[in-house]
DNA sequence: GTCTATGCAAAAGGTTTGCATGGAG
DNA sequence: CTCCATGCAAACCTTTTGCATAGAC
Protein backbone atom coordinates (compact mmCIF):
# COMPACT_ATOMS: atom_id res chain seq x y z
CA UNK A 1 0.00 0.00 0.00
CA UNK A 2 1.65 3.20 -0.77
CA UNK A 3 1.49 6.36 1.19
CA UNK A 4 -0.78 8.49 0.89
CA UNK A 5 -0.63 11.74 -0.65
CA UNK A 6 -1.29 13.66 2.46
CA UNK A 7 1.32 11.73 4.70
CA UNK A 8 3.67 12.78 2.27
CA UNK A 9 2.88 16.59 2.08
CA UNK A 10 2.53 16.67 6.03
CA UNK A 11 6.13 14.35 6.02
CA UNK A 12 7.91 17.43 3.51
CA UNK A 13 6.28 20.59 5.97
CA UNK A 14 7.82 19.17 8.77
CA UNK A 15 11.22 18.44 7.39
CA UNK A 16 10.95 22.14 6.04
CA UNK A 17 10.30 23.71 9.41
CA UNK A 18 12.76 21.77 11.05
CA UNK A 19 15.19 22.89 8.92
CA UNK A 20 13.92 26.45 8.89
CA UNK A 21 14.02 26.42 12.69
CA UNK A 22 17.59 25.88 13.17
CA UNK A 23 18.35 27.50 9.47
CA UNK A 24 19.61 24.66 7.42
CA UNK A 25 18.66 24.09 4.27
CA UNK A 26 16.28 22.60 2.02
CA UNK A 27 18.42 20.50 -0.57
CA UNK A 28 17.16 18.42 -4.04
CA UNK A 29 19.08 15.54 -2.16
CA UNK A 30 16.72 16.12 1.11
CA UNK A 31 13.36 16.60 -0.60
CA UNK A 32 14.62 13.64 -3.13
CA UNK A 33 15.73 11.08 -0.44
CA UNK A 34 12.20 12.20 1.74
CA UNK A 35 10.23 10.91 -1.33
CA UNK A 36 11.88 7.75 -1.70
CA UNK A 37 12.00 6.89 2.30
CA UNK A 38 8.08 7.38 2.04
CA UNK A 39 7.93 5.19 -0.75
CA UNK A 40 9.70 2.35 1.11
CA UNK A 41 8.03 -0.11 3.07
CA UNK A 42 9.23 -2.13 5.84
CA UNK A 43 12.70 -1.78 7.25
CA UNK A 44 15.48 -0.21 5.49
CA UNK A 45 18.95 0.63 5.95
CA UNK A 46 21.24 3.01 4.60
CA UNK A 47 22.90 1.36 1.78
CA UNK A 48 19.06 0.45 0.33
CA UNK A 49 18.45 4.36 0.58
CA UNK A 50 21.78 4.86 -1.26
CA UNK A 51 20.45 2.55 -3.99
CA UNK A 52 17.41 3.68 -4.53
CA UNK A 53 17.59 7.39 -5.14
CA UNK A 54 20.60 6.55 -7.37
CA UNK A 55 18.20 4.63 -9.11
CA UNK A 56 15.67 7.10 -9.29
CA UNK A 57 16.87 10.19 -10.11
CA UNK A 58 21.01 10.14 -10.13
CA UNK A 59 24.00 10.55 -8.13
CA UNK A 60 23.95 11.17 -4.42
CA UNK A 61 27.04 10.42 -2.11
CA UNK A 62 26.83 8.01 0.63
CA UNK A 63 27.71 10.58 2.86
CA UNK A 64 25.17 12.87 2.17
CA UNK A 65 22.62 9.71 2.28
CA UNK A 66 23.95 8.80 6.19
CA UNK A 67 23.59 12.21 7.11
CA UNK A 68 20.16 12.74 5.61
CA UNK A 69 18.87 10.09 7.12
CA UNK A 70 20.09 11.51 10.73
CA UNK A 71 17.90 14.76 9.74
CA UNK A 72 15.16 12.62 8.91
CA UNK A 73 15.47 10.82 12.37
CA UNK A 74 16.49 14.00 14.59
CA UNK A 75 12.53 15.85 12.94
CA UNK A 76 10.49 12.61 13.50
CA UNK A 77 9.95 11.51 10.25
CA UNK A 78 11.86 8.61 10.35
CA UNK A 79 13.06 6.08 13.75
CA UNK A 80 15.34 3.02 14.23
CA UNK A 81 13.84 0.01 13.60
CA UNK A 82 13.31 -2.42 16.82
CA UNK A 83 14.95 -5.66 16.91
CA UNK A 84 17.90 -5.49 14.72
CA UNK A 85 20.74 -6.48 16.37
CA UNK A 86 23.71 -4.17 14.97
CA UNK A 87 22.94 -2.30 11.72
CA UNK A 88 21.18 0.73 11.46
CA UNK A 89 17.71 0.26 10.22
CA UNK A 90 15.36 2.68 9.83
CA UNK A 91 11.46 2.67 9.43
CA UNK A 92 9.27 5.25 8.82
CA UNK A 93 7.17 6.92 12.26
CA UNK A 94 4.71 8.90 10.60
CA UNK A 95 1.20 7.46 10.63
CA UNK A 96 2.42 4.31 12.77
CA UNK A 97 1.19 3.64 15.77
CA UNK A 98 2.83 1.37 18.51
CA UNK A 99 1.30 -1.93 17.91
CA UNK A 100 2.63 -5.31 19.94
CA UNK A 101 2.88 -8.65 17.98
CA UNK A 102 2.02 -12.20 19.22
CA UNK A 103 3.75 -15.24 17.06
CA UNK A 104 4.32 -18.89 16.66
CA UNK A 105 7.47 -20.11 16.89
CA UNK A 106 6.69 -23.15 14.63
CA UNK A 107 4.91 -21.75 11.80
CA UNK A 108 5.40 -18.36 11.91
CA UNK A 109 1.67 -16.82 11.57
CA UNK A 110 1.49 -13.26 13.74
CA UNK A 111 -1.07 -11.71 15.34
CA UNK A 112 -1.27 -8.12 16.66
CA UNK A 113 -2.46 -7.41 20.34
CA UNK A 114 -2.60 -3.98 21.90
CA UNK A 115 -2.93 -3.76 26.31
CA UNK A 116 -3.06 -0.48 27.06
CA UNK A 117 -2.84 -1.54 30.49
CA UNK A 118 0.88 -2.61 29.03
CA UNK A 119 1.58 0.88 27.93
CA UNK A 120 0.12 1.72 31.37
CA UNK A 121 2.22 0.21 32.98
CA UNK A 122 5.35 0.87 30.90
CA UNK A 123 4.22 4.19 31.19
CA UNK A 124 5.12 4.11 34.84
CA UNK A 125 8.38 2.24 34.44
CA UNK A 126 10.00 4.89 32.38
CA UNK A 127 8.55 7.24 34.41
CA UNK A 128 10.40 6.26 37.86
CA UNK A 129 13.58 5.54 36.26
CA UNK A 130 13.78 9.12 34.52
CA UNK A 131 13.11 8.03 30.68
CA UNK A 132 11.21 9.81 28.18
CA UNK A 133 9.84 7.05 25.82
CA UNK A 134 10.25 6.82 22.16
CA UNK A 135 8.89 3.35 21.21
CA UNK A 136 8.89 0.34 23.02
CA UNK A 137 8.91 -3.80 21.54
CA UNK A 138 7.11 -5.85 23.05
CA UNK A 139 6.63 -9.65 21.60
CA UNK A 140 5.44 -12.74 22.65
CA UNK A 141 6.86 -15.70 20.61
CA UNK A 142 4.97 -19.21 21.73
CA UNK A 143 3.30 -21.97 20.12
CA UNK A 144 -0.33 -21.77 18.54
CA UNK A 145 -2.70 -24.29 18.85
CA UNK A 146 -2.49 -26.13 15.91
CA UNK A 147 1.25 -26.29 16.03
CA UNK A 148 0.67 -27.37 19.80
CA UNK A 149 -1.96 -30.42 18.25
CA UNK A 150 0.52 -31.76 15.38
CA UNK A 151 3.47 -31.97 17.82
CA UNK A 152 1.28 -33.56 20.12
CA UNK A 153 0.09 -35.86 17.44
CA UNK A 154 3.46 -36.72 16.03
CA UNK A 155 5.09 -37.65 19.95
CA UNK A 156 2.59 -40.51 19.34
CA UNK B 1 26.05 -8.66 44.20
CA UNK B 2 28.78 -10.67 43.81
CA UNK B 3 27.86 -14.31 41.99
CA UNK B 4 27.62 -17.32 44.47
CA UNK B 5 29.99 -19.99 44.36
CA UNK B 6 27.57 -22.49 42.90
CA UNK B 7 26.90 -20.82 40.02
CA UNK B 8 30.09 -20.22 39.20
CA UNK B 9 30.88 -23.79 39.41
CA UNK B 10 27.88 -24.41 37.98
CA UNK B 11 28.68 -22.40 35.17
CA UNK B 12 32.39 -23.95 34.86
CA UNK B 13 31.05 -27.39 34.80
CA UNK B 14 28.36 -26.75 31.30
CA UNK B 15 31.25 -25.25 29.95
CA UNK B 16 33.31 -28.01 30.40
CA UNK B 17 30.70 -30.55 29.25
CA UNK B 18 30.46 -28.23 26.21
CA UNK B 19 34.06 -28.28 25.34
CA UNK B 20 34.42 -31.92 25.93
CA UNK B 21 31.25 -32.81 23.78
CA UNK B 22 32.67 -31.20 20.61
CA UNK B 23 36.40 -32.34 21.49
CA UNK B 24 37.28 -28.63 21.82
CA UNK B 25 39.97 -27.68 24.04
CA UNK B 26 39.64 -26.32 28.08
CA UNK B 27 42.37 -23.78 27.83
CA UNK B 28 43.58 -20.73 30.65
CA UNK B 29 42.50 -18.25 28.45
CA UNK B 30 39.07 -19.75 28.12
CA UNK B 31 38.36 -20.24 32.05
CA UNK B 32 39.90 -16.85 32.95
CA UNK B 33 37.22 -15.20 30.40
CA UNK B 34 34.79 -17.17 31.95
CA UNK B 35 35.49 -16.11 35.48
CA UNK B 36 35.65 -12.54 34.94
CA UNK B 37 32.21 -12.60 32.62
CA UNK B 38 30.56 -13.82 35.94
CA UNK B 39 32.19 -11.52 38.11
CA UNK B 40 30.79 -8.49 35.67
CA UNK B 41 27.38 -7.11 36.64
CA UNK B 42 25.12 -5.71 34.33
CA UNK B 43 25.82 -5.56 30.07
CA UNK B 44 29.62 -5.64 28.60
CA UNK B 45 31.08 -5.15 25.18
CA UNK B 46 33.92 -7.50 23.97
CA UNK B 47 36.45 -4.56 24.43
CA UNK B 48 34.90 -3.95 28.12
CA UNK B 49 36.33 -7.83 29.11
CA UNK B 50 39.57 -7.82 26.89
CA UNK B 51 40.33 -4.68 29.27
CA UNK B 52 39.22 -7.26 32.23
CA UNK B 53 40.79 -9.91 31.38
CA UNK B 54 44.12 -8.15 31.28
CA UNK B 55 43.88 -6.19 34.32
CA UNK B 56 43.41 -9.13 36.04
CA UNK B 57 46.05 -11.73 34.62
CA UNK B 58 48.10 -10.50 31.91
CA UNK B 59 47.53 -11.00 27.71
CA UNK B 60 45.00 -11.86 25.76
CA UNK B 61 44.30 -11.20 22.40
CA UNK B 62 41.07 -9.08 21.20
CA UNK B 63 40.21 -12.47 18.63
CA UNK B 64 40.48 -14.80 21.46
CA UNK B 65 37.99 -12.64 23.64
CA UNK B 66 35.65 -12.50 20.48
CA UNK B 67 35.70 -16.05 19.54
CA UNK B 68 35.33 -16.77 23.49
CA UNK B 69 32.34 -14.90 23.93
CA UNK B 70 30.52 -16.72 21.34
CA UNK B 71 31.63 -19.90 22.45
CA UNK B 72 30.11 -18.82 25.75
CA UNK B 73 26.55 -17.77 24.31
CA UNK B 74 26.56 -20.69 22.37
CA UNK B 75 26.62 -22.99 25.28
CA UNK B 76 24.17 -20.94 27.23
CA UNK B 77 26.39 -19.07 29.69
CA UNK B 78 26.12 -15.97 27.73
CA UNK B 79 23.24 -14.52 25.52
CA UNK B 80 23.17 -11.47 23.89
CA UNK B 81 21.56 -8.32 24.89
CA UNK B 82 18.27 -7.56 23.03
CA UNK B 83 17.93 -4.72 20.69
CA UNK B 84 21.17 -2.71 21.77
CA UNK B 85 21.84 -0.24 18.71
CA UNK B 86 25.39 -0.71 17.71
CA UNK B 87 27.57 -2.56 19.66
CA UNK B 88 27.38 -6.37 20.46
CA UNK B 89 26.53 -6.35 24.12
CA UNK B 90 26.40 -9.37 26.21
CA UNK B 91 24.42 -10.10 29.50
CA UNK B 92 25.24 -13.32 31.83
CA UNK B 93 22.37 -16.15 31.35
CA UNK B 94 23.17 -18.09 34.02
CA UNK B 95 21.13 -17.63 37.80
CA UNK B 96 19.28 -14.60 36.60
CA UNK B 97 15.73 -14.02 36.96
CA UNK B 98 13.82 -13.12 34.15
CA UNK B 99 13.65 -9.35 33.54
CA UNK B 100 13.11 -6.57 30.39
CA UNK B 101 15.31 -3.52 29.35
CA UNK B 102 14.90 -0.30 29.20
CA UNK B 103 17.38 1.70 27.59
CA UNK B 104 18.04 4.58 25.95
CA UNK B 105 18.13 5.34 22.29
CA UNK B 106 20.82 8.14 22.22
CA UNK B 107 23.84 7.18 24.93
CA UNK B 108 22.89 3.28 25.19
CA UNK B 109 22.94 3.50 29.05
CA UNK B 110 20.31 0.03 29.69
CA UNK B 111 18.50 -0.66 32.61
CA UNK B 112 16.14 -3.57 33.68
CA UNK B 113 12.93 -3.82 35.17
CA UNK B 114 10.43 -6.64 36.06
CA UNK B 115 6.47 -6.45 36.19
CA UNK B 116 4.93 -9.39 37.25
CA UNK B 117 1.96 -7.28 35.93
CA UNK B 118 3.33 -7.42 32.60
CA UNK B 119 3.70 -11.53 32.61
CA UNK B 120 0.16 -11.75 34.02
CA UNK B 121 -0.87 -9.56 30.97
CA UNK B 122 0.83 -11.90 28.76
CA UNK B 123 -0.30 -14.79 29.79
CA UNK B 124 -3.51 -13.63 29.40
CA UNK B 125 -3.02 -12.53 26.01
CA UNK B 126 -1.60 -15.65 25.08
CA UNK B 127 -4.42 -18.13 26.64
CA UNK B 128 -6.92 -15.61 24.60
CA UNK B 129 -5.82 -16.50 21.21
CA UNK B 130 -4.87 -19.82 21.64
CA UNK B 131 -0.94 -19.53 22.25
CA UNK B 132 1.76 -21.25 24.70
CA UNK B 133 4.26 -18.95 25.55
CA UNK B 134 7.83 -19.63 24.75
CA UNK B 135 9.00 -16.88 25.50
CA UNK B 136 9.42 -13.11 25.35
CA UNK B 137 10.75 -9.72 24.45
CA UNK B 138 10.13 -6.59 26.42
CA UNK B 139 12.22 -3.39 25.70
CA UNK B 140 11.55 0.08 25.95
CA UNK B 141 12.88 2.58 24.12
CA UNK B 142 13.71 6.19 25.37
CA UNK B 143 15.53 9.00 26.35
CA UNK B 144 17.46 9.53 29.61
CA UNK B 145 17.29 12.61 31.48
CA UNK B 146 20.77 12.86 30.79
CA UNK B 147 20.39 12.59 27.18
CA UNK B 148 16.98 14.88 27.04
CA UNK B 149 18.99 17.25 29.11
CA UNK B 150 21.96 17.40 26.62
CA UNK B 151 19.75 17.46 23.84
CA UNK B 152 17.56 20.54 24.84
CA UNK B 153 20.55 22.76 25.89
CA UNK B 154 22.24 21.96 22.35
CA UNK B 155 19.09 23.44 20.98
CA UNK B 156 19.26 26.97 22.17
C1' DG C 1 52.07 -36.46 17.83
C1' DT C 2 47.77 -34.52 16.35
C1' DC C 3 44.86 -31.08 15.90
C1' DT C 4 42.64 -27.08 18.08
C1' DA C 5 43.51 -22.31 20.14
C1' DT C 6 46.00 -18.24 20.31
C1' DG C 7 48.19 -13.89 18.85
C1' DC C 8 49.09 -10.80 15.48
C1' DA C 9 48.07 -8.14 11.80
C1' DA C 10 45.37 -7.42 7.98
C1' DA C 11 40.69 -7.42 6.16
C1' DA C 12 36.04 -6.42 6.31
C1' DG C 13 31.76 -3.99 6.91
C1' DG C 14 29.33 -0.09 8.28
C1' DT C 15 29.49 4.75 9.52
C1' DT C 16 31.73 9.25 10.24
C1' DT C 17 34.73 13.07 9.15
C1' DG C 18 38.01 16.68 6.91
C1' DC C 19 38.34 19.44 3.25
C1' DA C 20 37.59 21.81 -1.13
C1' DT C 21 33.84 23.07 -3.94
C1' DG C 22 28.93 23.81 -5.04
C1' DG C 23 24.66 25.99 -4.06
C1' DA C 24 20.63 27.72 -0.90
C1' DG C 25 19.06 31.83 1.36
C1' DC D 1 27.88 37.16 -0.69
C1' DT D 2 27.65 34.18 3.34
C1' DC D 3 27.40 29.82 5.17
C1' DC D 4 25.67 25.33 4.92
C1' DA D 5 25.59 20.96 2.17
C1' DT D 6 27.71 17.86 -0.86
C1' DG D 7 31.09 14.56 -2.74
C1' DC D 8 35.09 12.19 -2.25
C1' DA D 9 38.34 9.76 0.09
C1' DA D 10 40.40 8.79 4.15
C1' DA D 11 39.63 7.77 8.87
C1' DC D 12 37.20 5.13 12.31
C1' DC D 13 35.37 1.36 15.04
C1' DT D 14 34.08 -2.98 15.94
C1' DT D 15 34.31 -7.61 14.56
C1' DT D 16 36.22 -11.33 11.64
C1' DT D 17 39.80 -13.93 9.36
C1' DG D 18 44.37 -16.02 7.58
C1' DC D 19 48.36 -17.84 9.04
C1' DA D 20 52.31 -19.34 11.83
C1' DT D 21 53.13 -20.97 16.32
C1' DA D 22 51.83 -22.50 21.05
C1' DG D 23 49.65 -25.79 23.69
C1' DA D 24 45.68 -29.24 25.19
C1' DC D 25 44.67 -34.06 24.97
Amino acid sequence: MPIEAADMDEATERLRCFLRDRRLRVTAERLALLQVVLRTEGHFDADKMVARVRRGRGKVSRATIYRTLGLLERCGILRRSPRTYGRGLYETALGRRPHDHIFCAKCGRIEEFYEERVERIQRSIARRLGYRILEHVHEIVGLCRECRRAAGAAER
